[in-house]
DNA sequence: ATTGGTGCAAAACTTTTGCACGGTA
DNA sequence: TACCGTGCAAAAGTTTTGCACCAAT
């Protein structure tokens, strides 16, 4: 039994829920997929090991898990809530590059000190925040330059991670 | 006529469109409108002055304002896309309340630079960035705070600007 | 036995799209 | 005249909900 494990089962506990076998499977795929994995994805997955979960109990059981603190909602734009690990995972960011949709994690204790000095400065408990940085990593600027050095096109958008959806 | 309106109308002539009635009454509601407004919001204000035009409308001339420069689109997690002006306003970020939903805008330089000096480690491009501060604001502490010295529940949420939807 | 959980299908909601008609250049 | 824009209704796509049946405590 994981730490993760122990704390979900407390959870549930605490709030008079019950353990079942969907949510045990639900949250081990989850943790063992580190990734920021939208809902779709996590059902994709679980469905692979047990073709009789459904897509709600995965929706009902990750909102359980970020409840219990084990996984963290991240909004990246793309019209769907993507989740990431959030159980003793330092605080980070994202960089998310619109060419090819790769995310880039990091962290700067200097940003979040500067962050929390602007909300004492309004007066404002902070409970979360959340910072994105949305432009072109080195490899896609590399490509890009490439190129137009043979006058071609600009590179094909590869579909990767939260680029899937070309909607919103 | 406007600064705004004048780099709207050469948008729509460089990209080879059209001028139309709708498009400058949208443009003119949202002008005149300091808020971080949803296309239905939008929709509204200008259903009110001419109910003939359709949400579908709103949301076209919307991404047209966006690729015009004159709006901004943000996402505060609600589930929509709010827009902003952006036109000659300084970049700020946020700060909102989930008691109220109050937005705090804020601006911070050195925020700015350390944002960039991340990327720049990670040589990555930057497009646009985005932060939010999610936690209680002044007003709402205090009402939590006097609410729990008299032994009663926490302050009944305020129904506010993008606070109006209790749904994802 | 009681209370909560699950899966399905349907609903809810925001945003986009197809289409026939009307307006702009 | 040719092309674009508009509004409506329908579609698309994600997330939530109602319900009947099943399972955990």
């Amino acid at each position: 039994m994981t730490e993760e494990q122990e704390v979900f089962l407390a959870h549930i506990q605490k709030k008079g829920l019950k353990r079942t076998a969907q949510r045990d499977l639900i949250l081990n795929v989850f943790l063992r997929t580190e990734a920021h994995l939208s809902s779709e994805d996590l059902y994709q997955l679980v469905h692979k090991e047990d073709p009789s979960v459904g897509q709600t109990t995965v929706y009902r059981t990750l909102k359980l898990l970020t409840e219990a603190g084990l996984a963290r909602e991240v909004r990246f734009g793309d019209g769907m809530t993507h989740y990431e690990h959030n159980y003793k995972h330092e605080h980070h960011d994202h960089m998310i590059c619109s060419g090819c949709g790769k995310i880039i994690e990091f962290y700067s204790a200097e940003l979040e000190a500067i962050q929390d000095a602007m909300a004492a400065k309004h007066k404002f408990e902070v409970e979360q925040h959340l910072l994105r940085i949305i432009g072109i990593c080195a490899d896609c600027r590399r490509a890009k330059s490439e190129a137009e050095k043979q006058h071609e096109k600009s590179p094909e958008r590869v579909r990767s991670e939260s680029a899937r959806s070309t909607r919103q």
